[in-house]
RNA sequence: GACCCUGUAGCUCAGCAGGAUAGAGCAACUGCCUCCUAAGCAGUAGGUCGGAGGUUCAAAUCCUCUCAGGGUCGCCA
């Protein structure tokens, strides 16, 4: 057993969210009936949950157990469920050889309820992180480059896993790997030198800059001997030429006031934005230690770290300027004697796979034991058309603009369906900028996402908006009822609609746990729009306000789901409004 | 050519530590606001789980082959 806990009702620590430890319980009933001879984890694995509400909450299949017993899965199940019998359990079923229990509803409901209640946002919360540090590296754009909807991937994905890495007891550091080296300067510089305008650029500096780059490319197709001026600029920028650095500290700063006006929007904060310029005067001590190690050999006029079975890693190119490879490594043992992280997350794109791949390979080829916590956590392309979106030939589709485009759709649907709603302008930010973030949390990581604004701008179905309106729905009804927190809760739920809500509620400390260490913010956000379904459901069958002997334990269920569905909301980098 | 990822309903996707009738959401069609926010709920329709073998009591899920799309494979990041 992991230290993953949660808080009871009394404040003590608990082993694993209710769902889980009813799984144990379940687990030890039926080792008991097994004369010993079957492990409790091996059955504890074998336990599943019904396809179907009508066959119970949890069921025991008897297929494997067919052969040792010498009868059929059938007469097992039969048996077993004839002996089953716990507090938690109200019925047994035995059903083609699985064994089907019921829980206990009102005893169930009753403790998921006080727990949620007493841990209140705390809730879910793990501590087998055991405040450990994490670094995320994440969002990483290129300056002189806009933010375009390709980095709105590593931007969420990173951010929520900091959030659920926090939640499971790491102390996470968020950074941002800013891109403001490497040759593409040397080329924008080269372009700007040739074709730029101070004043024009001064105007729109991104746009500006981007269709320097833009043009750089297109003329290079031409003309050659641009790559060439590019490198030769991108030299003189790492050997400190004055005019290099000047046009480069310019570029640098008028990206980070627009990127800064980006996460301002999204509500994202980093702990470092020490970008790759920053290891500049400390590669020339990576590529000695690599020699020192004997690691580094010479190839082509260039110098690499050789694999077998893998292409090699290059460490410095033919005319001695260094490369991603050698920052990134810079960067690695930089974190690790800064931070002394026990794990390292790089949210990149899976196009980058291989160079996470040699960048591990070489930290363990020198020796380095604490390689073994880093990750490369790969996700898909953001595509237009089907096709990859290229800075280079200038088809992007900006962040800012599509943010811009939800909040404004936001606002028409408020002024549509809530006109005298306070606070307007900040709920039509939380939830446009809530509808992109989820529309791209929602799926699971590696799989590439087809650009749709369409999409992306609708708000009704599996959106975050639809979440958000769940919890306004029920903010709304603890306003109403006039929810006492401090009330005695009874468990006279015998709304059967209430069930699933329940069913759910209870997941969620695992599905925390899950979605960590599968590095996947996406289960969270499935988790929650199957929580606010099975809500919405509840909350169209029962009139939750009207009885008045109810009313107090139907909030409590209320409240339970507010608070599940801020914090879920909250992993996933996004507001709860209270009203909408 | 080698390696990696992906292929499930018209579209976008869940499900993939093998398990009972393959699920949602959009789009289409039907109902439900004198009633707690209709950004909602209920229902209808829609599927050879890319294809072929194999392992198994049981395969969308694991293995092999095959087809299709994408990515990567030395001086970009």
């Amino acid at each position: 057993m992991g230290a993953f806990c949660v808080f009871a009702p009394n404040n003590q620590m608990i082993e694993g969210g209710r769902g889980m430890r009813i799984k144990e319980e379940f687990a030890h009933v039926i080792k008991q009936q097994l004369e010993g001879q079957w492990d409790r984890r091996k059955i504890e694995w074998m336990i599943e949950k019904p396809k179907h509400e009508h066959m119970g909450d949890l069921a025991f299949p008897c297929f494997e157990l067919a052969k040792a017993f010498r009868k059929s899965p059938k007469m097992i199940a039969e048996e077993l469920s004839e002996k089953i019998s716990a507090s938690f359990i109200e019925k047994v079923e035995a059903i083609g050889g699985y064994v089907n229990v019921f829980l206990n509803r009102e005893m169930i409901t009753t403790e998921v309820m006080a727990e949620i209640l007493a841990a209140q946002e705390n809730y879910g919360k793990a501590i087998f992180g055991n405040g450990k540090v994490i670094t995320v590296d994440f969002s990483s754009p290129n300056i002189a480059k806009p933010f375009s909807m390709g980095h709105l991937r590593s931007t969420v994905i990173g951010h929520s896993l900091s959030l659920i890495a926090e939640k499971c007891g790491y102390n996470p550091v968020k950074i941002n790997h800013i891109g403001d080296w490497g040759t593409q300067f040397g080329k924008l510089i080269t372009a700007y030198r040739l074709w730029g305008d101070e004043e024009t650029v001064k105007k729109e500096p991104i746009k500006e800059l981007l269709k320097l780059y833009v043009q750089f490319h297109e003329e290079a197709k031409e003309n050659p001997d641009l790559e060439e001026q590019g490198r030769n600029w991108f030299k003189k920028l790492e050997e400190g030429h004055e005019e290099a650095i000047s046009l480069w500290t310019w570029f640098r700063d008028e990206s980070l006031k627009e990127f800064g006006k980006i996460y301002d929007k999204l509500g994202i904060t980093f702990d470092s934005q020490a970008g790759e310029a920053f290891y500049n005067d400390k590669m020339k001590r990576v590529v000695e230690l690599l020699e020192y190690k004997g690691v580094l050999v010479e190839s082509e006029g260039a110098k690499v770290v050789p694999f077998e079975g893998m292409p090699p890693c290059l460490i410095k190119k033919r005319d001695g300027s260094t490369l991603y490879a050698t920052r990134d490594l810079a960067a690695a043992m930089y974190r690790q004697k800064k931070y002394g992280f026990a794990k390292s997350l790089y949210v990149v794109g899976s196009e980058q796979s291989l160079h996470f791949k040699q960048l591990f390979a070489v930290l363990r080829k020198i020796g380095c034991e604490w390689e073994q916590g880093m990750a490369h956590v790969p996700f898909g392309m953001m595509l237009k058309d089907g096709k990859k979106m290229s800075t280079r030939k200038g088809k992007v589709v900006l962040l800012d603009e599509v943010l811009e485009e939800a909040v404004y759709q936001a606002m028409k649907n408020i002024n549509d369906k809530n006109p005298h709603l306070e606070d307007k302008e900040e709920v039509a930010r939380h939830v446009g900028t809530g509808a992109v973030i989820f529309h791209d949390l929602k799926h699971f990581r590696l799989h590439d996402v087809e650009f749709s604004l369409e999409d992306m701008l609708t708000f009704e179905g599996e959106t975050g908006p639809y979440i958000q309106y769940t919890h306004a729905r029920a903010s709304s009804l603890l306003r109403k009822g006039r929810f006492n927190d401090s009330q005695q809760y009874t468990s006279a739920m015998e709304d059967s609609s209430a069930w699933p809500v329940v069913v759910s509620l209870m997941q969620f400390p695992d599905v925390i746990k899950r979605s960590f260490d599968a590095y996947d913010p996406s289960q969270v956000a499935k988790y929650v729009v199957e929580l606010a379904r099975a809500f919405n459901h509840y909350y169209g069958s029962v009139r939750i306000l009207d009885d008045p002997e109810q009313i107090q334990s139907r909030l409590s269920l209320v409240h339970s789901v507010k608070i599940v569905l801020k914090e879920g909301l909250r992993l996933l980098g996004m507001e709860a409004p209270e009203k909408m």
